[in-house]
DNA sequence: TTAGGGTTAG
């Protein structure tokens, strides 16, 4: 940087033939500057007489290579103020790039705008920037849009297409688009292909996973570092954590995010002591953890039951000067929850020197409600509901607070309120993969096509479940109607819908794997182990938090989750 | 000089 501030510095004492060579030096200096100092490049960029539109693309670039910054958004608005010099493709990708990063939503539909009104808008790396910037902004139908007005897609525009699909958990149309993609011709490389596994990893299709990985071998794709990870993940996240370990253990090089990736995978397993292990493993390899292993590290303490431990790492964490992040907070909350501490989760929280988040005090109101500390309980939901007046979780939560403690005038008071206020609850959902295709149900569903089967199949099911002496957890169901009707709302629970799909659907000795979005309930779990016995089946359920294997009649999570 | 990728508490 020395060395071009004295070549600035002679530039400007040492007077040019012309105008142009000038501008051509100072953008050289310029060029080298962008690289090592993008401030002192953009000063520079200020002082060229009659900069070509390449300094300022060199600038918007420098300064897309730092932390996430608005600087090239600036400099575009400047663009256009000035009106010279004019935008080229390079501008508008580096543009799109920053607001596709900050995120910056309204900025990136006037650069669309901007880009229209240039001619620029049908060049394929602008497209593809635009598309990008969509999906990134969470907008994915306008970002397919794009992707269907584009009269040229190379392997770049699908997968971007595909991870915009992946990214916001629609699965189906991420693989959808995959099939399209391959009857098209293109080809998919590295990067397509951790957006289709990403996509079977969210949705816990296997199968599909499966067949991907053979994919991926047979057509020679590289398995580079990102391609591995995606395995080890979707593995993991599908509940076939052997098989994560054997992709993991064969990569020949492996950084935080994969040690990360296993680690995860072990503590949403329930298997703490080798999340451990492999925090072990990772030291001595000398990969320096991030904060996602700790995470890793801390749920899986907070899933085994080992405070002490989980105390040691938070300890170790401090003293290594990692800050720690709301969601570290969190699990140390949780893993103090868990093991039924929950004054101690209390004084924790209110000890924290940022203000807690609404999950967190959520933690809290579960612990106190198992803790049946409902007075407390109801103290923290009811500053959670003026916190967030807006959010369903909170006023389930505390009428489950009611229900729990039998107080059904409280209860009822919670949902009328919910009503009044025109807040709805989070459907529970439950997936299942069957054949290649996600099947979704959702609570009380009746939209698919085999409803009618699903419905005489249930009856069955619950006819065999409850015969052989299963008493249902009625406080499971909120609504304070009759035992009879209570009955009839646990057996819409998604996840049974889902589970009698699969017995229906598959072969004696196949595995039935549900993902389910919310939590399962008391009953559903007592249910589910049950019917794994009665049936004879293995049934993998991932909740929000974890993995439940119910084998003939006994779930891995051993009733503590 | 430009576009797409892997891990994240409850």
């Amino acid at each position: 940087m020395r060395v071009l501030n004295q070549i600035h510095a002679h530039i400007l004492t040492h007077p040019r033939p012309s105008l142009s060579s000038y501008t051509f030096s100072l953008s050289k200096v310029l060029c080298f500057a962008a690289y090592r100092n993008v401030h002192y490049a953009k000063q520079l960029l200020f002082q060229i007489p009659c900069p070509k539109i390449f300094a300022y693309n060199t600038v918007m670039r420098g300064f897309l290579q730092q932390n996430p910054s608005p600087e090239p958004i600036f400099l575009f608005k400047r663009l256009v103020q000035m009106k010279f010099p004019r935008s080229n493709t390079f501008t508008l990708a580096f543009v799109l790039k920053c607001c596709s990063m900050l995120p910056a939503f309204a900025e990136g539909r006037q650069v669309h705008k901007h880009a229209i009104a240039s001619g620029l808008g049908g060049n394929l790396f602008v497209q593809t920037s635009l598309l990008n910037f969509y999906t990134k902004c969470e907008e994915v139908e306008l970002g397919r849009k794009v992707f269907d007005e584009m009269s040229e897609r190379n392997v770049v525009a699908w997968s971007a297409m595909i991870g915009g699909y992946a990214r916001v958990g629609k699965v189906n149309e991420a693989l959808e688009l995959f099939r399209e993609m391959q009857k098209s011709g293109v080809e998919p490389d590295e990067v397509t292909m951790v957006s289709v596994i990403s996509a079977c990893a969210m949705a816990g299709a296997l199968d599909l996973g499966k067949w991907l990985h053979m994919f991926i071998d047979r057509k020679g794709i590289k398995s580079d570092l990102e391609v591995s990870t995606a395995l080890v993940n979707m593995y993991a996240k599908c509940g076939f954590i052997e098989k994560a370990q054997d992709v993991f253990d064969a990569m020949p090089v492996k950084d935080a995010k994969a040690w990360s990736s296993m680690i995860v995978g072990f503590a949403i397993t329930g298997l703490a002591n080798k999340a451990l292990e492999m925090f072990a493993r990772m030291g001595e390899a000398q990969v320096e953890p991030n904060h996602v292993t700790l995470i890793g590290v801390l749920s899986a303490c907070a899933h085994g039951g080992l405070v002490a431990e989980g105390r040691k790492y938070w300890s170790s964490m401090l003293d290594c000067g990692m800050e720690p992040s709301m969601e570290h907070y969190g699990c140390m909350v949780d893993l103090l929850c868990r093991a039924n501490q929950a004054e101690e989760a209390y004084e924790f929280v209110v000890s924290m020197p940022v203000f807690p988040n609404p999950a967190i005090w959520r933690t809290l109101v579960v612990s106190f409600k198992k803790s049946k500390m409902f007075d407390k309980g109801e103290e923290v939901a009811k500053q959670l509901l003026q916190l967030e007046p807006l959010n369903a979780e909170n006023y389930i939560l505390l009428s489950s607070l009611y229900a729990s403690a039998s107080d059904w005038v409280k209860m009822s008071a919670v949902r009328r309120q919910m009503r009044e206020r025109g807040i709805k609850a989070v459907p529970g959902c439950s997936s299942i993969e069957i054949n290649g295709h996600v099947h979704e149900f959702v609570m009380g569903d009746t939209s698919h096509p085999e409803a009618k089967d699903i419905r005489e199949f249930i009856c069955e099911v619950s006819e065999r479940v409850e015969a052989s002496g299963h008493e249902p957890w009625i406080a499971s169901v909120l609504q304070n109607v009759g035992n009879g009707e209570k009955l009839d709302a646990l057996w819409e629970h998604s996840e049974r819908l889902a589970i009698a799909y699969g017995l229906l659907k598959t072969k004696e000795y196949v595995t039935i794997r549900i993902v389910k979005n919310l939590r399962v309930c008391e009953d559903c779990h007592e249910v589910t182990k049950t019917i794994s016995r009665l049936y004879n089946r293995e049934i993998i359920v991932r909740d929000r938090i974890r993995f439940h294997k119910f084998v003939n009649g006994v779930c891995s999570c051993q009733d503590f989750w």
